[in-house]
RNA sequence: GCGGAUGUGGUGAAAUUGGUAUACACGCCAGACUUAGGAUCUGGUGCCUCACGGCGUGAAGGUUCAAGUCCUUUCAUCCGCACCA
């Protein structure tokens, strides 16, 4: 048979769509397998990540398919977000005419590679119907207290011209332009991730199973946990005098309450209320003012490289337990969101402190004691013995951070805490291509959220983007509306939402996806939540997984769901890499998918993607291996014509075959055997592919028209999920499709009444024997050292090893 | 600095419980068929050596009859977080 992918690619792609044969079974008896890539981001054309995620996720669909279960393996859009307008600005398109036009667009793409998605279950997050529950979730998040507005200091991208959330600034740089943020105090949003934090952590424990290991490593680093000591320290009276009893002093938290006798110094942030308010009072002079300003000025990142550099304030504290005054400093590593924007500083025992006091020539009081410690050239941050510590001393430090806690809880001094670094998730977004916040701003009632039944806020399309300014503040008819409340002119919110909110629960919305009551159906969600598989890249590690995280919990305790977690198994792919650095546009090193797909096919694109590396590593781009993998496809076609058509499983006797027969089936149920492992866990399709061509070699090897058809029959079983469009032509013509379910492995094939025995002596392979498995040990033995003779002469065998249906091992002097 | 991962031929990579290291493929070499080959088929291909043989999984030790696999130390690369008190 002539391989001619086009013609067959298209015919399997009509029929697979016009009978609906990807659209999974409404009965929830069967057992169901939920197989979900990350949604894509409609930028307007396919790329090689594309195809490796969806790839990959459509042979785990297609493996659980063949094998029985209710398969729900669904494609969507993420489809609101910054580039839309961008491209409005470039081209004055409208952005949700360019967003729809790419969907079109890239929905015909991804069709092309042959992806089994349930069709019917599709939807873009900027449909209307959407909007409507995702702003249902956030009023009920108000109500509950888990959405609130505030002002705060925000990252701000001047190039996207809006706020970003923490996880959304990499390295001090704008996740999506690598514009350098900035600092700006402003109104906005903030969803309480910070109370999910605790059971957020603790839950990673759940998913040590299916999740890798650096993932849950990195979300438990953001996540942050420490636990210490919190407690204020008071002003010596003229210096409370000095900030004119407006403070009476100051909070800190410490991870070191064992080293509290040798606080020398205290430092606050720059932005710390105390250091504005003596800046604006003018109660340092000018030169110090002056050089707070500048240390103000310099942005996070540059804060973090830069020379520690400090100012005194001429003002005291009184030490906690002793009462000895203490210098209060503002210094520019005090973060002024972590702990209170203040520290107290213990040079002996740490090492930034240290530095900073030998700058300024702060004192250093020894208090863990040990002879490791170098006092003179370095801070001792090690394990050791309290001294210099009155009623603590002689105590083992470890023991001291609870002595010490428990001795201001008592006297009411602090209290233990607990910190996290995770912040809050600011969803305020400046920007028009977004959902919108669902709020009203009346100037009796104040912030009042809008009613139910009026969503959803849905965005005007009559704007002018420019780029300047959110269009929605400037659209008057738009912005003016009633007071949900008391029905007096108001004011809309004009900020949108953070696109990651839409991502944080379009898997839920899979399980019912049409319906316009309701966000999806408790009991759809009850069965096919969670994800069995989901697979994405790297690069969502802690922004999207964690936020989806949280959602899910928080929609639990909105009484929407009833799961804990939403992704029980996580697979996170690698880059498709060209010439050693991932493809873009800017380095020129892309290869379209359409025009391998035009070239080669889909299934040899698949087939490619899927040998030349297991999903989890990266994946070098190589144009002479695309060809290796047509090549394998058209071995496949052309030997088929050795096959008898069947529509079962030929019956084989085992025993009456030749040895090279038998090994042809053996290599077969081994490939099946290999694709059970597989999809059972390890999700190295490299390894699958790699038995089939292993299997292909030996069939060739050999010219018994049963084995031939069975072989096929197995076969294109395992291939259906890799290469489906050949599968099924070779099949239908074959077998009539009937070898698409799931096969049982034949373990006779396996099963062999000669064994090959290695002999090796002192460990080193020597020979190879072919014996009956009814022979005893002795005559093994005897045997094997019979053939080793040249190898034992003038030697003595001290020891004799034999593991069954293995080897043999002398040890010989 | 903290945390995580990875080191195997010219290349991408395989290798149950420790039991033939380099499967499968790419590349390269040779041959067959052919008007032709960037098609197809066959054979070869870790390194050193004419050979016998020896050496080989980043490096060094250790455990073991036997180590890519287990233990200790170490080096390199990649990724994430990073002045978090």
């Amino acid at each position: 048979m002539e391989y001619n992918p086009l013609t067959i690619e298209k015919k399997w792609q009509k029929t697979w769509s016009d009978e609906e044969l990807f659209e999974p079974s409404t009965d929830k008896s069967k057992p169901k397998k939920y197989i979900l890539s990350m949604f894509p981001y409609p930028s307007g054309k396919i790329h090689m990540g594309h195809v490796r995620n969806y790839t990959i996720s459509d042979a785990i669909a297609r493996h659980y398919r063949n094998s029985g279960f209710n398969v729900l393996h669904p494609i969507g859009w993420d489809s609101f977000g910054m580039p839309a307008e961008n491209a409005a600005i470039k081209h004055s398109l409208h952005p949700k005419s360019w967003t729809y036009e790419n969907i079109d667009y890239m929905r015909a793409e991804l069709n092309s590679l042959g992806l089994s998605f349930s069709k019917k279950r599709e939807f873009a997050t900027s449909d209307n119907l959407y909007t409507k529950f995702e702003q249902e979730f956030v009023i009920k998040m108000y109500e509950k207290g888990l959405l609130y507005k505030k002002n705060q200091i925000v990252n701000w991208c001047e190039n996207c011209h809006t706020v970003l959330a923490n996880e959304q600034v990499v390295e001090g740089c704008c996740w999506r332009c690598e514009n350098e943020i900035e600092h700006k105090n402003m109104p906005g949003f903030y969803i309480k991730i910070t109370k999910y934090a605790q059971e957020l952590l603790n839950n990673l424990k759940t998913l040590e199973d299916g999740w890798p290991k650096q993932v849950l490593t990195m979300q438990e680093n953001w996540i942050g946990r420490s636990e210490g000591l919190e407690f204020s320290l008071s002003f010596a009276s003229e210096s409370k005098e000095r900030v004119d009893n407006k403070f009476d002093g100051f909070t800190v938290f410490t991870t070191r309450p064992d080293t509290i006798y040798g606080v020398s110094y205290t430092a606050l942030a720059p932005e710390h209320e105390i250091v504005d308010y003596l800046i604006e009072h003018n109660l340092l002079n000018q030169h110090k003012i002056d050089a707070i300003k500048k240390m103000k000025s310099i942005s996070d990142r540059d804060r973090a490289t830069c020379e520690k550099e400090g100012i005194y304030l001429e003002l005291d504290v009184l030490h906690p337990i002793n009462g000895e005054k203490i210098e209060v400093w503002v210094a520019n590593f005090v973060l002024i969101g972590y702990g209170g924007g203040a520290v107290m500083a213990v040079p002996s025992h740490d090492q930034r402190d240290y530095e900073f006091a030998k700058k300024y020539r702060l004192p250093l009081i020894e208090v863990i004691y040990s002879e490791d410690s170098k006092l003179d050239e370095c801070a001792y941050t090690g394990d050791g013995l309290l001294i210099n510590s009155d009623t603590f001393n002689g105590l083992d430090n470890e023991e001291a951070k609870t002595k010490v806690i428990d001795y201001f809880q008592k006297n009411h001094l602090g209290k233990k805490v607990v910190n996290y670094k995770l912040r809050d998730w600011g969803i305020s977004r400046q920007r028009y291509w977004g959902s919108p916040l669902p709020f009203v701003h009346c100037p009796s009632c104040g912030l009042v959220p809008e009613k139910i039944e009026n969503l959803p806020i849905t965005l005007p399309f009559d704007v002018e983007i420019t780029g300047e300014g959110n269009p929605l503040d400037s659209h008057k008819s738009w912005k003016s509306c009633s007071c949900p409340k008391c029905g007096e002119d108001a004011i809309r919110e004009t900020d949108t939402m953070d696109t990651f909110v839409q991502s944080s629960w379009y898997f839920l919305r899979y399980c019912t996806p049409n319906s316009t009551t309701s966000a999806f159906d408790r009991e759809d969600v009850k069965y096919w939540m969670g994800v069995d598989h989901y697979i994405g890249g790297i690069e969502h590690a802690i922004l999207h997984l964690l936020y989806a995280r949280f959602f899910t919990k928080a929609l639990r305790d909105l009484g929407y769901v009833d799961i804990n977690e939403p992704f029980i198994n996580l697979l996170t792919q690698g880059m498709v890499l060209k010439d050693g650095s991932k493809m873009s546009k800017s380095k020129g090193n892309v290869v379209a998918p359409d025009e391998i797909i035009k070239k080669y096919g889909a299934d040899t694109a698949r087939l490619f993607i899927l040998f030349a590396a297991p999903p989890v590593k990266e994946l070098e781009w190589n144009d002479s291996a695309i060809e290796g993998a047509f090549k394998f496809i058209k071995k496949l076609t052309n030997r088929a014509s050795n096959v008898q058509k069947q529509t079962s499983l030929v019956k084989i006797s085992h025993d009456t075959l030749e040895k090279n027969e038998k090994l042809a089936r053996a290599k077969v149920y081994q490939a099946l055997k290999k694709s059970n492992e597989v999809y059972g866990g390890s999700f190295a399709f490299n390894t699958v592919i790699a038995a089939c061509m292993e299997a292909l070699n030996a069939l060739s090897d050999q010219k018994n028209i049963d084995v031939w058809s069975e072989g096929y029959f197995v076969l294109l079983n395992v291939l259906e999920p890799i290469i489906p469009h050949i599968c099924w032509e070779l099949s239908s013509e074959l077998f009539e499709l009937e070898n698409f379910k799931k096969i049982e492995i034949i373990k006779e094939v396996f099963e062999d009444d000669q064994m090959l025995l290695i002999i090796t002596i002192n460990g080193k392979k020597r020979e190879e024997i072919e014996v009956s498995k009814e022979l005893s040990k002795e005559d093994i033995l005897s045997q094997a050292k019979e053939v080793c003779e040249k190898w034992l002469e003038g030697k003595e065998i001290i020891k004799e090893i034999y593991v069954d249906n293995k080897l043999v091992n002398f040890v010989a002097k």
